[in-house]
Parts: structure tokens; sequence; C-alpha cells
RNA sequence: GCAGGGUUAGUGAAGCGGUCAAACACGACAGACUGUAAAUCUGUUGGCUUAUGCCUUCGUAGGUUCGAAUCCUACACCCUGCA
């Protein structure tokens, strides 16, 4: 993988093309969560049709059901998920902070137990890495140890989860090196390393030197929108944006709403993912003009024959699906409100991005 | 016609003398959701409201009782047996 500066705006902000061995994306770019291979509710043609150029998947779920090994069988990821366009996976390291409560993080890696069928099991950064070359993404993730931001969190637990992350890296590039011998550099996955620290500055500046200064091919942040507030990450993104070599590309993990794309994508940041443009308007909540926040089906949209967005050019918009249509599927319970909605919210997302494209 | 059973808030359905403005479910209304254990979760849902407050409700009309959705009587409607 290789990426390619192309422009710059503002102070740190920054156009480019990540050229991935399945193909080619401008940057900046939002990448949409397929936890399970697909975009909840979204064919992949529906999901190109937004202008997303790379789907992520994740390892953790794909490891437990159906497993590396019957996704390697039918042809990787793409195969398995019938998708010709850039993938990536994400590590595994944010379950180890989202599912706590069952698992247990020791120096050789973590014990947890499989929620669906109580299944004891363990992933290691060296087995994230067999796991997610099987999977085949085009792009994956360091196994990396994230805390949230909570009262109980004291600094030498995120001390303690900064040094791992690190440790942790050092292993993960060991054995993708070991891995990826035989494959020759144009054919294999593009690796992230983790950039960790909360929020204390100095140590995420020590946590991107480290990062930058290891064989990775991209740098990820991760970490951040996990409690803290809008003003809190913004200030960590502001410290580490002077500090980005130009040749890799800088993904923040897990970010975010509209408002939080801007400040990302401003401090120069190329990559980011999350499920909420999906899991909301799943959930009937899509944005709107000016970033009006809309929850469809809200009594007032009963008989509103307007898109959600008259400007917008996404399919449902494009072709008038009205609000009332919408906000009478979602109270009916059939999911094409939520494949409607998703559609909208991606392309929200899509129309940001391509907005400092320009 | 006779004998049983039933009628509870938008719907279904608990309650069977006081702790009942009345469980619960659904519906309705509103909110949350940030590297997806999430097509999920939370709150409100008789009226007035600041209320541990007042008012009106449990088929209809009476009655018993300090007190009734709960007991009695009559009536109305519905269901099931026997004719």
């Amino acid at each position: 993988m290789v990426f390619e500066e192309k422009s710059r705006f503002g102070e740190f902000g920054r156009t480019g093309v990540l050229r991935t061995r399945a193909g080619d994306v401008n940057t900046p770019t939002f990448m949409p969560d397929g936890t399970r291979g697909a975009v909840k509710g979204l064919t992949p043609d529906q999901v190109s049709e937004t202008g997303v150029g790379i789907v992520l998947a994740n390892t953790y779920h794909l490891h437990l059901a159906p497993g590396e090994e019957v996704i390697k069988g039918l042809g990787g990821l793409h195969g398995f998920a019938n998708r010709k366009g850039p993938m990536l996976t994400d590590s595994g390291g944010f379950q180890v902070f989202s599912l706590g409560k069952h698992t247990k993080i020791t120096e050789e890696g973590v014990h947890f137990v499989d929620p669906k069928t109580g299944d004891k099991r363990f992933i290691s950064p060296e087995i994230s890495m067999q796991i997610q070359l099987d999977l085949g993404a085009d792009m994956i993730v360091a196994f990396d140890h994230l805390v949230g931001l909570d009262d109980e969190i004291t600094p030498e637990m995120i001390k303690d989860a900064f040094d791992r992350t690190h440790r942790w890296l050092e292993r993960c590039i060991v054995e993708f090196k070991r891995l990826t011998s035989a494959t020759q550099e144009k054919d294999r996955p593009a690796l992230f390393g983790v950039v960790q620290g909360g929020l204390d500055i100095e140590l995420r500046k020590e946590s991107l030197r480290i990062v930058q200064d290891s064989e990775v091919d991209g740098i990820a942040i991760g970490g951040l929108s996990v409690g803290e507030t809008r003003e809190e990450m913004a200030i960590i993104l502001q410290a580490l944006a002077p500090l980005y070599r130009d040749d890799k590309p800088r993904f923040l993990l897990g970010v975010g709403t509209p408002e939080d794309l801007h400040i990302a994508i401003e401090n120069g940041i190329d990559m980011l993912d999350c499920v909420l443009p999906t899991r909301n308007a799943r959930h009937s909540s899509v944005w709107g003009a000016d970033g009006a926040k809309l929850t469809l089906t809200n009594e007032k949209f009963k008989q509103d024959p307007d898109p959600i967005e008259i400007s917008c050019d996404c399919y449902t918009c494009a072709n008038g699906f009205s609000k009332a249509f919408l906000r009478h599927q979602f109270k009916s319970g059939d999911p094409l409100a939520g494949t409607l909605a998703s559609i909208h919210n991606l392309r929200y997302m899509m129309r940001i991005c391509e907005g400092y494209r320009k």
C-alpha cells in the first residue's frame, strides 16, 4: 500500500490517494463498519453507490463466527462478502474494551468468553495477525489495548495500556513479517499501528513517535470517542496534527459524528470509521440539512412529503422517498426503512469527505 | 328459556374489600446511540400540575361498608353448554 498526498488545506488538512492492493481510494474518506462482513441492511453495491471506498469488518466477530478458516476457504473476505473494493479489518482490540466484563487481559493476550456459546477464547497479538491475514483484508490493524475514560480509570491504567499497546505492536510486526515473508510487497496487506495514551498529550505524542518509528504502513489513532468530550478529543488531534509523517495514512478509529469528522479531517486525518451513521439510521435517526439531526419516527413527519434532505444526491433522497414514507416503514418495522436511511447517512458522511477533496 | 362464564385505561390482560390512577404486554409519544454482544436500549403514557396534592375512572343504575375495580340487587351487551 502506498499513500500519496495530493493537496493541503487549512493548517493541517490534506487530500490524497490511498493505493491498496484492491484499488485506489481518495482521501479523506469515511469507512462504514460491516462488523460481520456486511454493512447491515445494505448490499455491496448499495454501499459503493454512496461513494464509500473502504469497508471495515471485525476480527473478533468473524473469528467467533463463522471462523477465519471458513472465510479463507471461500476466497477471503472479498469472496465471502462479495465485495471487490478495499476492505479493512479491525484487530479485535476494541472488544477487549467494550466487552471488558468478560475479559481477562494478560501480557500474553486476552482471555474472554464467547457471549453466544460460553466458550473460553483467547486472542493475542500473534493470533490477531494470523486471523486477519486469513480473513484477507487489504488493511489490517495491530492488536492494541485501550481503556475507557470513566472516573474509575486511573493514570496508571492508561499508562499500562499505553505500554502494553507498544509491546504488542512489536509482536504484531514480528508476526506479520513472519507470516508474509513469502508474499511480495505489492500483494501483502497494509498494517496499521495504533496510537494510545488516553487524554494525556505527552503520552499521545510519545505513542505517535513510537508507532511512526515502527515498521507500519499506516498510523491509527485509537482510544478516542470513548466517553470524553468533543473538546478533549479535539485537543489530542490538534496536538498530534503537526507531528505526522506525510507518507503514511492516518486513520482515526471509531469516529464519529459529522462534527467530529470536520475536526478530524481538518487536523490531518485521512480515514475514519464509525458505526454511528448506520446504527443511527437503523434507529431512525438521520442527519439532514444544516447538520440537523432528525428522528424519522417523529409524529411531525407523518404527512411530510419531502425527502430527508432536498439537496441530497443519495439514492433515497434523489428518488424522492418522503419522510412520511420512511416514518411509516420504520413504524411498521420494515427493514427497508433502515436500508434507505443508512444509504442517506453514509452518503451524508461521504459528502463531508468529498467537500474537502475539491 | 335454563345453567354457567364474562364486561378493567388506545388494544390485550392482571387485580377480586383498604398498600389501586390500577401489574404486565403491545401500541402511542419522546430520547439515547462514536474501532457494532446494538433492526437495540431508556423514559413517559387518565386529567390538572410545583406537588408525599386534587379531580375523574374499572359495562349502566342503585345498595352494603369507615372504605368497593373487588361484596349484593336490577338492567344492558358478549361467550359457552343444555334444550
